[in-house]
Formats: structure tokens, C-alpha cells, sequence
DNA sequence: AGTCGACCTGGTCGGTTGTCCAAGTCAAGT
DNA sequence: ACTTGACTTGGACAACCGACCAGGTCGACT
């Protein structure tokens, strides 16, 4: 097998880490099947990472990494609300249902995460990406159709999380892939109607009360 | 140690197994860990269950109906529909952030499901207790306040569903139930513009689109 | 050409896992 | 009292895991 340096090495073994543990599920990710997967031998893998857990731990961020990338990349033009809240759904739900395995494996990795104290960066970092992704998409909407939002920019970063995770499980186990699809395009329906014109949005002190634009402070 | 007919051994060992994998993730609950908890010794697990696998299949089909049966259990009595959808929001997500461990288990449960073939039933299972859980709440609601829904019941559950898996995920990584409560809470109050006074609801033909309390049916 | 260090090899080790089994124990029925 | 069968025990086994290491290999620089 050709030599390569220690860096490029190390990029390859994440890509064969990622790969089995897309195919295979994250308990199938161990170093023997990522070195057959490299097509290197055992002891490469321990030669360029300290631990198996450091490899993980490089693969999560990889996948953060390039999601970030993926959901800034789609670019659609200025238009108006309808149009870009649309697009921007199908273009996610289009990246997501033909990405079954990376998808689960995210899960897999959140809960691994959650339990194993080594990886306890892993999940915070990948939902930090994800709310930071989403709040940039909505930068864009806002920027494209001049609106803002009934309520804080973060606090609709966060249900959009949370919506596409709902959706994306329940795909996941049940494979319908029109109900995911109908049920992320009525998310965006609603999207719209948190949208106020842009004039009167910049100077508003307080949000109280989520998604409900008769304000409920008092 | 005292002697125990098959099937209650058997339910011992299962929650056995439960309280291992709540506290400890699913992977910790192997066979000797569970026998442990349980206080029994190891061949008694084989004894009593033909695979491990089979034990965890019986654990995930009690969690399952352990959440059937408790998220049918409180009983908002009739009032307003502000009043019942408040309360069951409410009741939910207490529910929720008092059972951490449970919670995140399930959801070790599903993606392992989705890998294991030994286990394909476990998450559907669960989802359509959920799905049918959540209508049966949609019922309650709709008969205590006496009103339909814009879109078809079962497209509100999923969505239901799908929220809390959504949030629930959220607060597992970061642990800020401030915000899980406000997104549900929010939630609740898209749900009541979902809602449609019951006597021009039952004789409805088509639903088009999700979401759209002003009809873009035509 | 020769040396040095980066990179690779594959066997080995201790530990853990699921599964099995021969033997032991105890309560109930005769 | 004794037999029968349900239930329990704990050790043994093969398979697999992450980690480690002594030695081999090859490119680059002197």
C-alpha cells in the first residue's frame, strides 16, 4: 500500500469511518472494520489517532463540518416569501431523504454522545452547528424577502431544528417519505406567518411568549 | 434466592433491564448487567428468554406501553380549548423532564432498531403507539372543547410527535428546559389555530394544504 | 551510498460479550 | 419419604473488541 503523510492518512480513515458507519451503524464502526474499509492494516489507525474515541470524535466533526457547508450551498436567488421559504424546505427535504444512513448515524452519534463521557463534546457541537446553520438560512429568508420574525431569530432556529429532527425520525422509522415532506412544507406554511415586514421588526425590546404574536408579557 | 414462576421472572428481569439501560445507555445493558440488577445469576437470563435480543424486544414493548397507558392517564377535565391544550402541553413536558434517562433510551432504542434486523419491529412499534397516543389526546381535546381540526387528525399527531421528538433531542444536548418548554408551549399555541368550531367539520372533503388556516385549497 | 526517521505490518494481549451446559436445589404431588 | 420437574447456579467457551508493540519498509536528505 502507498505511504502517505500522517495528515492525509488521518482524512482517509475518517472518510472509511464515516463510510461504515453510514452503512453499518456506529456499533459496526470498529477499528478493524474501518482499517479493512482504509484498506490499511490494524495498527495504522492507532498510529494516527491516540484513540478509537478520538476517531469518532474526528469523524462527528467532519459531519457537522460538511452539513454546515451542504446547508449554506443551496442559494436561492431573492424572491419573494412563498417562493425562498419553498425552496428552501425542498431543498432540505431533498438532501435529507437521499441521505438515509448519514442521517441515522447523526442520531446514533447524538446518543452515544449523550452517554459516553468521551464524546460528551460531540453532540453539543453538532446541534451548536445545526442552530447556527438554521439561523443563517433565516438571515438569508430575511434578506431575500425583507421580513423578520414575531419572535426571536435563535427561538425559530431552534423550532426548525427540532421540527426537521421530528420529521426526519419519524422517516426514518416508518420510510413514508411523502408524510415527512407534507409535514415539513405545513412547518413552513407557518414559518411564513411568523414573518412581519421588515420596517418594523430592528427596535422591539421584549419577546415574551413563543409563537404568539398577540403579545402575552403581561 | 427465592424461586419465581417463569413469567414473573421474566417481567423482573425486564424491568431490570430497563433500569440498566435508562441509567447506563443500551449498550450497558448487557446480559451479566442486567442479571446484576436484577440480582439473579447469569443463566437465569437464557433461562428465561431465548436471546438477548428477545429481552430487549419485551423491554421496548413495555416502555411502549408504559407510555400508552401514562400519557392517557392525565385527565384534563372538560374547559376552553386554550385551558386543555395549555394543560396537556403542560402534563407532557413535565412528564418529560422528570424521566431524562427513559427518554433518552428510547431513542437508543429506535435507531437501534432501525440497524439491528433482530429488532425491525421495536421502532415502528413504538411510533405507532406514539402516532395513536397523540390522536387519542387530539380526541380528548377535540371532544372537551368542542372543535375539529383544519387538517386531518392524523397529520396533526404525527406532527405532534414529531415536535416532541424534536424538542425532547434538543434538551437532551443542552439540557435547557427553558427553551423546550417555550418551543412546545409555542407549539400549543399554533395547535389552537389548527382548531375549527365542531359543527363545520365533520362533512369536509379535501385537505390541501397543511397548515394554512386561510384555505389555499383553490 | 548511506543514514535516519516517518510510516506501515500483523501478531498478541487482557478484557468483555452472548451463549451454552452439567450439576445443584427446592417445592409439590404421590 | 421419595420422586419428578421446574427453577437456579456459576463456570466454560468461542468470538470479538481496543490497545499495544517489536520489527519491517521506504522515501528523503546528507
Amino acid at each position: 500500500m502507498n505511504r502517505l503523510p500522517v495528515a492525509e492518512r488521518r482524512e482517509q480513515l475518517i472518510e472509511a469511518a464515516l463510510a461504515v458507519a453510514s452503512r453499518d451503524g456506529i456499533d459496526a464502526a470498529t477499528v478493524r472494520a474501518i482499517a479493512a474499509e482504509a484498506g490499511v492494516s490494524l495498527g495504522v489507525v492507532h498510529y494516527c489517532f491516540q484513540d478509537k474515541d478520538e476517531l469518532l470524535r474526528a469523524m462527528a466533526h467532519a459531519i457537522t463540518s460538511q452539513n454546515l457547508a451542504r446547508s449554506l450551498g443551496d442559494l436561492p436567488e431573492h424572491a419573494d416569501l412563498d417562493t425562498v421559504v419553498d425552496g428552501v424546505v425542498d431543498a432540505l427535504w431533498t438532501g435529507i431523504s437521499e441521505s438515509r444512513g448519514p442521517q441515522l448515524l447523526s442520531y446514533e452519534l447524538t446518543t452515544s454522545s449523550l452517554r459516553h463521557a468521551e464524546l460528551n463534546q460531540v453532540a453539543i457541537e453538532q446541534y451548536r452547528g445545526q442552530w447556527s446553520a438554521a439561523e443563517q438560512v433565516l438571515e438569508l429568508i430575511e434578506r431575500t424577502a425583507q421580513i423578520g420574525w414575531a419572535i426571536p431569530r435563535s427561538q425559530v432556529a431552534r423550532a426548525i431544528v427540532a421540527v426537521i429532527d421530528g420529521y426526519s425520525l419519524a422517516w426514518l422509522v416508518d420510510a413514508d417519505g411523502e408524510q415527512a415532506r407534507a409535514g415539513l412544507q405545513g412547518f413552513g406554511q407557518f414559518l411564513k406567518t411568523l414573518a412581519v415586514p421588515a420596517a418594523l421588526e430592528p427596535d422591539e425590546g421584549d419577546h415574551a411568549s413563543v409563537g404568539a404574536p398577540d403579545g402575552a408579557t403581561a
